[in-house]
DNA sequence: CGAGAGTTTGATAGTACTCAAATTCAGTGG
DNA sequence: CCACTGAATTTGAGTACTATCAAACTCTCG
């Protein structure tokens, strides 16, 4: 639950430069992310890189897209952390997902003509926004990367339904879990402390529980030695035993484009 | 949650024959469906329509995809009621999601090579299987129904945002009116009654609930006069108050696929 | 130092779950 | 045709998990 609008315009001092996924300092996040699923030919790549073209600075808790606002824009998260999130009328908020670089953001505006879901900064961000229009205009020209982009969805997809099993069937302590576990993944910051980089109410609010009961959850977890904690900062202190107590499924590894034909 | 392969293969009187997406009783249904939201020209209605062309019945309970499976299809439900679902370490089960004829189903085959869930049939169905590659064929020799299929898939993500939103941030009789409202529209029986077609176990599984509290809060709509209930069948009494407890948003008429170019 | 956000802790309330059993219903077999 | 069966629904009693409310505490920023 939040109040609208109530305190978005704080700084926050966990600004957490990120370089553009991982170690990778690559200007194209996007284009190189899908290459790293299909290999891609210098045009192809070229030609996806083009969406990153334009960039734009997002301040922490700055929104690139409101809910219900008219949009013809989609983005590339370049730099940073994001989330995108729906607010329901009693002013409580569901956390659909959290953008790492070289994530799409606001693909829905594919079929609809006004955004579905609030698009916030939660660190300063860099976002590249492009036409809907451009997207047609590149699948048109390389009709494989129109089924790249759509593929490369479905990976998002599985990560909705993920969480959606988690808050439907799993107890608080395994949605915490699931999510620490989700957050350090993606982050990539390699092994086990990281920058957990959310408030505990938003934690909360992506998880489906109050930000009081988040704050015991990391506590048991702290308590069972799961993890440590060190003012924000997490430490995996048990793998094996966190990922059985999230019952965490690994997805990632199980990513495969090898059907798609290679390039013409 | 279910028994593993328990009783899935029993006999259930409610099969409810439905003709393709409401009273369109063409033989292609999702072709149809995408022309409802694009102009397609004849020539793309006819490449679209080719992914129906093999027919397979599907009987109550039978699987289609199961969870873990190596799978290079993907399917059109042409005729029935379909879930798809994972199943959790425990036992427990969370539907993601109940299709309804001219859905697409098992898209996310697309980026893996085992199915990431399981889709079952609610009642005797029909399903046209076509091959994932058969996808790539037809974007490469007809970019803009590319974009469609991109557009439409959109849609039933958001469907899945919106269920995650109900579970995670709403209450129970909430969630409950919620899946009855998106029953009675995409079951398009038009107005007030229509069978229910699902056991108030897999109404549980839907939206994180008990069968046992699932039960209750049925009873508790009715006895607020929301709905009324004749063995199965469910009429809705008071549409406003129902879609103001299920906190009801409508997306359908808010898809907007105009921006797309026109064909050329 | 003061202010505000965020975190932490305690006490209490309430929603939804668990367990158990009764009931209804349609299909099955005698 | 009727008792039998298994699924599905319904109801009750008791429990447990998670929310709510309130207040103290910590930390960074101004």
């Amino acid at each position: 639950m939040i109040e609208f609008n109530a305190r978005w315009d704080r700084y926050r001092h966990t600004v957490r430069p990120q370089s553009c996924i991982g170690e990778n300092v690559s200007d194209h996040c996007f284009a190189d992310r899908i290459a790293t699923l299909i290999p891609l030919t210098a045009e192809e790549h070229a030609a996806i890189a083009r969406l990153e073209d334009r960039e734009r600075p997002v301040r922490r808790n700055g929104m690139v897209v409101r809910e219900n606002e008219r949009l013809s824009e989609m983005f590339v998260l370049k730099r940073g952390l994001m989330m995108s999130y729906m607010i329901l009328d009693d002013g409580s908020r569901q956390i659909l997902r959290f953008h790492f670089p070289g994530d799409l953001m606001g693909l829905t505006g594919l079929a609809f003509a006004k955004s579905q879901e609030t698009i916030m900064a939660l660190t300063e961000s860099v976002v590249c926004p492009f036409e809907r229009g451009h997207v047609s205009e590149l699948v048109a020209k390389h009709p494989r990367i129109g089924m790249a982009l759509m593929a490369f969805d479905q990976i998002s997809r599985v990560g909705l339904t993920d969480r959606l099993a988690a808050v439907g069937r799993t107890s608080a302590k395994a949605r915490v879990a699931a999510l620490l576990l989700e957050l350090r993944t993606r982050s990539s910051t390699g092994d086990g402390s990281f920058a957990l980089g959310v408030t505990q109410e938003e934690i909360g609010d992506a998880t489906g529980l109050t930000a009081v009961h988040v704050n015991r959850m990391l506590r048991q977890l702290e308590e069972e030695n799961l993890i440590a904690r060190d003012n924000g900062r997490i430490t995996v202190v048990n793998d094996q035993r966190l990922m059985r107590t999230a019952k965490y499924v690994d997805r990632q590894g199980r990513i495969d484009l090898g059907w798609m034909p290679p390039a013409a």
